[in-house]
DNA sequence: GGGCTCCTGGAT
DNA sequence: ATCCAGGAGCCC
């Protein structure tokens, strides 16, 4: 997504902002919207699951896009619709981005100056493209959670999702539910590689669009065609032809190989 | 940890 | 009608 918007977007000058959803409206203050108006996008970057424009005149825009999210390139003459959340359009240019969320669960954060390495970004651990082996270990070894849990949560490391953890636990061969400090050394080698190189492949399919996901140019991603695990419950395990499972793991639905993924009590609680 | 909440829509 | 969903914050 950074990718694509950067090649469009990178140098254009903010014209105007119009938000048309009350959540969204309610993050924001008239004179922070004022402030954005004018800005050159002179950067575009992802930091976890946030994506940010860096204006020149010191503002910055965090957007997330949660489930639903899609920040889309439309002509800047195109008609409002009801999908509408926001749009931003640029001075002298015929796009415009527009963001639809049927969900309302994404956010936009307006930030000015200093307050930007402030909250909402404070909290982040390491980004898991950028995250090096020896100190992925140690954020391991520190928590007894199931490691789906951990690296499900962005304090501990940041830009992992239900659909890049259960495929590069799959990958990995380790089960979900695996308290992670318990994870051995060969293992979380294992791990770390198989979550660099699933990610990489994604962006580079441009996401997996499991129902409507789309880039900003409106096009599907295609990843969810190299999933393993991710909604192939009941179908044949790729490696051992063993039915993918589907269980709940720290509230989320979680698919995995049963034969693949042991869990490391299984043996002892079954003899 | 588990459970509920914010929302809307698709599948069954 | 009921269950589920690419996320995450809040409560006990």
């Amino acid at each position: 997504m950074v990718l694509g918007l950067r090649e469009s977007l990178l140098g254009q000058r903010v014209q105007r902002v119009r938000i048309f959803c009350d959540r969204l409206l309610g993050q924001t203050t008239p004179s922070s919207l004022r402030r954005v108006r004018g800005g050159r996008v002179i950067g575009l970057n992802r930091k976890g699951k946030f994506l940010l424009f860096h204006l020149s005149n010191g503002s910055l825009l965090v957007f997330h896009l949660r489930m639903t999210g899609k920040l889309l390139l439309v002509p800047s003459a195109s008609p409002l619709t009801s999908r509408d959340r926001l749009r931003l359009d640029f001075s002298g240019w015929d796009w415009a981005l527009s963001f639809e969320d049927t969900r309302r669960f994404g956010s936009l954060d307006i930030l000015h100056g200093c307050e930007a390495a402030d909250g909402l970004l404070s909290e982040l651990g390491p980004d898991a493209l950028i995250v090096g082996l020896e100190d992925f270990r140690e954020l391991l070894a520190e928590s007894r959670r199931p490691v789906k849990a951990l690296l499900l949560d962005q304090r501990v490391i940041a830009g992992l999702g239900n659909i890049y953890v259960d495929e590069s636990l799959h990958r990995a061969g380790i089960h979900p539910r695996t308290p992670a400090a318990d994870i051995p050394r060969p293992d979380s080698r294992l791990l770390h590689a198989s979550m660099r190189s699933i990610l990489r492949k994604a962006i580079g399919c441009r996401g997996s669009s499991v129902s409507d996901y789309r880039d900003s140019r409106n096009r599907p991603g295609s990843f969810q065609k190299h999933h393993r695990v991710y909604q192939r419950a009941g179908e044949p395990c790729i490696t051992c032809r063993e039915p993918i499972a589907y269980i709940r793991v720290s509230g989320r639905g979680t698919h995995l190989c049963p034969a693949c993924q042991k869990h490391p009590a299984d043996g002892r609680r079954s003899s």
